[in-house]
DNA sequence: AGTAATTTGTTCGTATGTATC
DNA sequence: AGATACATACGAACAAATTAC
């Protein structure tokens, strides 16, 4: 009995991708079922873990082509 | 409830059309869209049924043309 | 060259049933 | 009782690749 919900460990692990560089700044990202696949959970829990990168901004949805790393957003002038 | 899922059954159908001929190696097989005509089911199972005829190389897919029965692989060298 | 049609990829929403914690 | 999670299944929409005209 994990304390920790399979959807946030799936996201914890593309947390992880994407800041060590596995999934640089505009690429995409694999799709929900790929991940099915890939993790062997159901789709619900594919689609949580996205939601909960969008949530903290790291992954963004494109309607008809799937999930993106956002592009570098540079704070410089 | 059924035990046998319908995109098993689905596949177990088009399985037996290639394995007696009506779908020679090489020939196109039904759109996802014909078979959700023909046999009243929804995308998403006939989608599965044939993930389920690829995953035994059964069929193959060619983006924006179809799933197709793969060319004869013969064993003779 | 350009448009339309076809086909699949991808996702979203919803729903039912089952099971576990 | 509720949250989590898997499996199945329907409907819908938008995007990309290919083909036909």
């Amino acid at each position: 009995m994990s304390p920790v919900p399979r959807y946030r460990q799936l996201a914890a692990i593309l947390r992880k991708a994407i800041e060590v560089g596995e999934c640089p700044p505009g690429s995409r990202l694999p799709s929900e079922k790929t991940l099915t696949q890939t993790y062997g959970v159901a789709r619900e829990t594919a689609s949580k873990a996205m939601d909960a990168l969008a949530a903290d901004a790291l992954a963004v949805m494109v309607p008809g082509v799937g999930w993106h790393v956002p592009p570098e957003v540079t704070g410089e002038s």
